[in-house]
DNA sequence: CATGCGTGGTG
DNA sequence: TCACCAAGCAT
């Protein structure tokens, strides 16, 4: 029998406690979604953890569900256009996101035989797959042990153990280091522990409306203990959007989404009256490569 | 490291 | 009503 080895700022054995009752709540709690069944594989994983960046899971499900039986495998969706990857995915919003699924999948084609890649560091080279969504299909699809920090975990981690109400605007080299320290050993356990963290986040440990009297720890929940303390610092970064570059973005993507045929340059000018803000939407949407420029003054969602 | 990037539901 | 929120990434 080891101790395990402590450093000063290495976690109290108090911590390994979280584990259990949130694992068992998992166990009990877990909703029933389609990319966390065996038949949705690790393209299943993937392709619903593009769509759950900063969108509800109310509004991924029935695209997700058309997508994986448009394009079961990677192949079939690196065959396609790339605009019919941002017409598929509807008004998800951050169309792209569509695009960099596509790029992906070619990628995952050309460099992967197909398959998903299994390591971290493969995952993390493909467009579209940052930190948090390299470790969290290495460990959703493939049962690996990562940190998986999402802004769920994070709040989680900020309340129960750092004690306060909401992490810190940009992830930091503490949280880091906590969710490392915080990691089950085994992999499966691990991979376990990450689902179920970010699912009391989800569920319980919301941003608002947090229900304590739901959560398993909540008996160890240091922000709790404390007599859950306002937070203090700057406000945290709101989004702007009415009147934005964005709203327009998204009202002349609606537009070439909802065609068949090339759209005139006259049927775009109709969804936004002001004509700099609008030509600079459009200029934007052509260099992400979200529409693609014909002759004639026609537009169309990219072909190739 | 601060910004830009969609959309719709909700209190 | 409208500000806030929802499994981030790229630059």
């Amino acid at each position: 029998m080891t101790a395990p080895t402590k450093t000063p700022e290495n976690a109290p054995a108090e911590r390994t406690d979280l584990h259990e009752p949130v694992i068992d709540w998992f166990s009990e709690h877990a909703r029933d979604l389609p990319w966390r069944r065996p038949e949705a594989g690790p393209w299943g994983v993937m392709v619903s953890e593009f769509m759950l960046q900063q969108t509800p899971v109310s509004r991924v499900l029935p695209v997700y569900e058309q997508w994986l039986a448009r394009w079961p495998r990677p192949a079939d969706l690196a065959e396609e256009a790339p605009g019919e990857a941002v017409r598929a995915w509807g008004r998800l919003g951050y169309p792209r996101r569509a695009l960099r699924l596509h790029g992906a999948a070619v990628a995952i084609t050309e460099r992967h035989g197909g398959d998903v890649p299994t390591a971290h560091a493969q995952l993390l080279a493909l467009p579209g797959i940052g930190e948090y969504t390299a470790a969290a299909v290495a460990s959703f699809a493939y049962g690996q042990r990562h940190a998986v920090l999402d802004t769920n975990v994070r709040r989680v981690f900020a309340r129960a153990v750092a004690g306060v109400q909401f992490p810190p605007n940009a992830t930091t080299a503490a949280e880091r280091k906590l969710a490392r320290t915080l990691l089950p050993e085994q992999d499966d356990t691990a991979a376990r522990w990450a689902a179920a963290s970010m699912e009391l986040g989800a569920l319980v440990c919301t941003a608002k409306n947090e229900e304590c009297h739901r959560c398993p720890i909540a008996a160890l929940c240091a922000w709790r203990l404390a007599g859950k303390p306002a937070h203090d610092g700057p406000p945290r970064r709101g989004q702007t959007y009415a009147g934005t570059d964005r709203q327009v973005r998204g009202k002349l993507l609606a537009v070439l989404r909802d065609a068949v045929a090339p759209v005139p340059q006259a049927a775009l000018d109709r969804v936004w009256d002001e004509p700099v803000q609008r030509a600079r939407a459009l200029d934007g949407l052509v260099s992400d490569g979200l529409v693609e420029p014909l002759a004639g003054g026609l537009y169309r969602l990219p072909a190739g």
